[in-house]
DNA sequence: ATGAAATTGAGATTGAATTGCAATTAAGGG
DNA sequence: CCCTTAATTGCAATTCAATCTCAATTTCAT
């Protein structure tokens, strides 16, 4: 189970398992798509946690670093996260006159950067692909 | 020549060709790499120009809408861009420790992604792809 | 239960980016 | 060239996401 995993995660770099952070994470792992510090905060604050914005700003990268969610680009002002789906990576294809994003994964893709990366005497360890455009609906 | 087509962008804009817009322009072209808002600010006052830091500011969203230069992730908080190289598209993998970025280009994955986005009907205009990890010195 | 160490919340602070506004400048027509 | 007008500028003030400070609190191994 995922909460097991970010105890190990904190045990192993000496972090306590905080009823701040237990939050955060529960939230995030009941969320589907994307979200940014200060949504994530306010739907906190909502619920009835009184964890502040800094822990929620705080405990963010710990999450990124243990794999949980990742940082996706910056459409606004602001960073943009989503959660790391169980299954499987994919990339994302976003309108830029909707803001719609479409989650699309090719494992021929993946492949493709392998191998680029050995040319290049790389080490890859994650990537962000992200194609601008026109959705069916907005490509008039 | 690029001033030409950056004239014809501000004509076509009712948008006027400043000394200030042609001193940024000018920088930029003369420069290589990467570079953010506010380098790109010092350098110009270190060579003698006035312009403001908001005006460096104000120019940058008209040279990326025109094509010279387009934005790249965002290392560390602010951020970066880079001039469009008059041959070829190219993208980046960037390392995570020494923060070192190595351009490359691949007509095949070009090529996938195109059929990848006919498959989704999506338009595609442009796309960032940035793979991270260790470049061959700083991979231990 | 106890104490050392990590963590927290609240508010202050940072710093990139944006904005308001009066003064300045570009550009087309005469 | 001068004039007009609309765009542009610089400056300072402002915004706002993100980070930091620090005393008070909480965690957790013992």
């Amino acid at each position: 189970m995922e909460k097991q995993k970010f105890k190990e995660f904190l045990l192993s770099n000496e972090l306590k398992l905080t009823r701040g952070r237990d939050e955060i994470l529960n939230e995030i792992l009941g969320t589907k798509g994307h979200f940014d510090p200060e949504e994530l905060f306010v739907k906190l604050k909502s619920k009835g946690s009184k964890v502040s914005r800094a822990s929620v700003y705080r405990t963010i990268p710990l999450l990124v670093e243990c794999g949980f969610i990742e940082k996706v680009e910056k459409i606004d002002r602001h960073a943009h996260y989503e959660k790391v789906s169980e299954n499987q990576h994919h990339d994302h294809m976003i309108c830029i006159r909707c803001g719609g994003v479409i989650e699309f994964y090719s494992p021929t893709l993946e492949m493709l950067q392998e191998e680029l990366c050995h040319k290049e005497k790389f080490k890859g360890i994650r990537h962000t692909l992200e194609i601008f455009g026109f959705c069916e609906k907005c490509n008039v």
